[in-house]
RNA sequence: CGGGGUGUAGCGCAGUGGCUAGCGCGCAUGGUUUGGGACCAUGAGGUCGGUGGUUCAAAUCCACUCACCCCGACCA
């Protein structure tokens, strides 16, 4: 390619909005421009790179058994209704309506798609089990876009989901997709961590999340150096240390004057005790109806789990008002004596004795409240929030936490969404059984940007060679010198005849302007001609990642590259 | 949805009521340059996000509205 040719030019500036390091470098490097809140093009260079990316998914899901196909993006509202899961993605479907008037979605996913597909032509075990993929756009109405390519609404996503013909058939199925995960991102040169994840709106039971470790991650993992366990902080567990109240007894009820204490470290500090011996109360609404929350004071609510354990789909803290209207008095409220109310208790405040809550009227709290002595509760589940520092629940040891980008996250489904469908098969002994499914995700777009966020210095990207946009960049400096030219088209022509992925800097710029160009776009092996290198017959090599340059004799000089890019 | 911010040339920005809206980069033409973002000259490029209002006069003041960004909520 000559670069006098090509389209989207290179910008000294990024534009304001761009805050993140990906996305400020490709836009400056003329890869990627937004169109609208998280909507975006990929131009000539940036498309290069999803390409090839795209080939290194597509080569390993085919290595593990995968068939491609194509599903549609236009689908019947209905399939929505049909797996009941409209409601859990909620506002993030994009529908529209047809000039018939019926409702049509634009698929954020092809779970609904591909079983109602899969079961009009698999009625057999010995048709199982199968492995699907697609690779195509992909359109969620995300509430806030953000970070250049790293959350948007329309992106391009490789989806497989598996078929099995059962719990043993579907293990197997994860395990070579988390093989392939692993082969596909070693080969973009990416680290990742595989940690446990909630499975959200997907629904399912195990689910795992591939994480790309670095600060300006959206998610937070939390990871046990001793022992290797990792979860996302939404699914994270941990130890949660009993507390031992000075007394061993259960003492009885007593109410105390806690005058302007309104958050549990100040009750704490008035009472004099540590904040693991209260108990905290927090309100919430789930669907529409009123929860109390109640957890151990040195503890805070994982939304996450707490959403899990209600199995509702919208979630959200109660305001002041709805707090006083149910009865309940902020900042001094108590699971003793509330009525009609769903009380929902992290296992947390049985690992306790005598302590302080609220005693429902301003200005008191109470001593000595113990569970189920004085209050019960609804539901009691493990609903608290990991944090660095905590006891891992496997090893005892200290946990870590980090940031990261989610860049591929694979699910075991079950049987909910073939059941739903119909997707049944006769087993060996002509048993009617629902297929077993699992589903496992790529962004490839969020990918890109990883690799940019996770490789980088401050003159521009550093692509690793397997998703390079070009390999070699060929700059001839001084075009108006004699021979310069001439001897630069010859290289360019001999290089691409090799086959190799070259791109021409015919520009009469200055050496500076190119330098700093193939810097900012990441190209991996810089080939430099100027007369001073001419005059020996040679020409200059360098390593993006390099500070030194080599010089190669310009006879045989394809060869010499090969050898160069393969070893 | 809550909080904060920004909309002026392709990009980055200046311009707090005054008549012809500027600067840098980029772009075009000509010339001089050439190993880490050269220089000179000339030039093209603007419904100042939109609508309505106040005023003799609005990029500038007021109201509404739209878009985009950040934090939170939410979310693979």
């Amino acid at each position: 390619m000559r670069f006098s040719k090509l389209f989207g030019k290179t910008l000294r500036q990024a534009p304001a909005e761009a805050e993140s390091v990906s996305h400020q470098l490709l836009v400056r490097a003329g890869m990627i421009a937004q169109e609208a809140a998280g909507i975006y093009s990929y131009l000539p260079l940036g498309w290069r790179v999803l390409r090839k990316i795209e080939n290194i998914i597509r080569e390993e899901m085919d290595k593990a058994g995968g068939q491609e196909l194509m599903l549609p993006i236009l689908q019947p509202f209905e399939l929505w209704q049909q797996s009941g899961r409209h409601g859990s993605f909620g506002k993030s479907l994009f529908t529209l309506t047809d000039r018939k008037e019926h409702t049509l979605a634009l698929g954020p996913t092809h779970e609904e798609v591909i079983t109602d597909l899969v079961h009009r032509y698999v009625q057999s075990y010995r048709e199982l089990p199968l492995l699907l993929y697609q690779i195509q756009v992909k359109l969620r109405d995300e509430p806030r876009p953000r970070g250049g390519l790293l959350r948007v609404r329309e992106f391009i996503m490789k989806d497989l989901y598996s078929f099995d013909a059962d719990e043993a058939g579907l293990d197997e199925s994860y395990r070579k997709m988390c093989q392939a995960y692993n082969n596909i991102y070693s080969r973009l040169g990416l680290p990742t961590l595989m940690v446990e994840a909630d499975s959200g709106a997907i629904g399912g039971k195990e689910s795992h999340e591939f994480m790309v470790l670095t600060e300006d991650g959206e998610d937070e993992v939390i990871y046990c150096s001793n022992c290797g366990y990792a979860a996302n902080v939404e699914k994270a567990q941990f130890a949660k240390a009993v507390i031992l109240s000075e007394a061993k007894n259960l003492l009885p009820l007593q109410e105390i004057a806690t005058p302007e204490t309104e958050t549990i470290e100040q009750v704490a500090s008035f009472v004099g005790v540590p904040t693991s011996q209260t108990l905290k109360a927090v309100f919430y609404f789930a669907d529409g109806e009123f929860v109390f929350v109640v957890i151990r004071g040195d503890l805070d609510v994982n939304e996450t789990k707490l959403r899990n354990v209600l199995k509702c789909s919208e979630l959200r803290l109660a305001t002041e008002g709805e707090v006083s209207g149910a009865g309940l008095v902020a900042g001094f409220a108590s699971p003793i004596g509330v009525k009609g109310l769903k009380v929902v208790a992290d296992d947390s405040i049985t690992l306790g004795s005598n302590f302080v809550v609220g005693a429902n009227k301003p200005g008191y709290h109470l001593r000595n409240a113990n569970f189920p002595r004085d209050f019960q509760v609804d539901i009691m589940a493990d609903i608290a929030l990991a944090r660095a520092g905590a006891g891992c629940l496997k090893c005892g040891a200290e946990l870590a936490s980090a940031r990261g980008i989610e860049v591929g996250h694979v699910f075991k489904l079950g049987t909910f969404i073939s059941e739903k469908f119909g997707a049944y098969f006769l087993d060996s002994e002509g048993k009617s059984r629902p297929i077993v499914m699992g589903c496992y995700g790529i962004g490839l777009g969020r990918l890109l940007a990883a690799i940019v966020e996770q490789s980088h210095d401050d003159k521009g990207v550093i692509w690793p060679l397997s998703v390079a946009p070009y390999h070699v960049y060929l700059c001839p400096l001084q075009l108006d010198k004699p021979a310069i030219l001439p001897t630069a088209e010859k290289i360019y022509q001999q290089l691409q005849k090799e086959g190799i992925e070259v791109l021409y800097d015919d520009r009469d710029e200055s050496p500076g302007v190119k330098f700093n160009d193939v810097d900012l776009l990441g190209i991996p092996l810089r080939l430099t001609l100027s007369p001073r290198t001419l005059q020996g017959q040679s020409i200059e090599a360098k390593w993006r990642t390099e500070k030194k340059a080599r010089l190669l004799p310009l006879d045989n000089l394809a060869a010499e590259v090969k050898q160069l890019l393969s070893g």
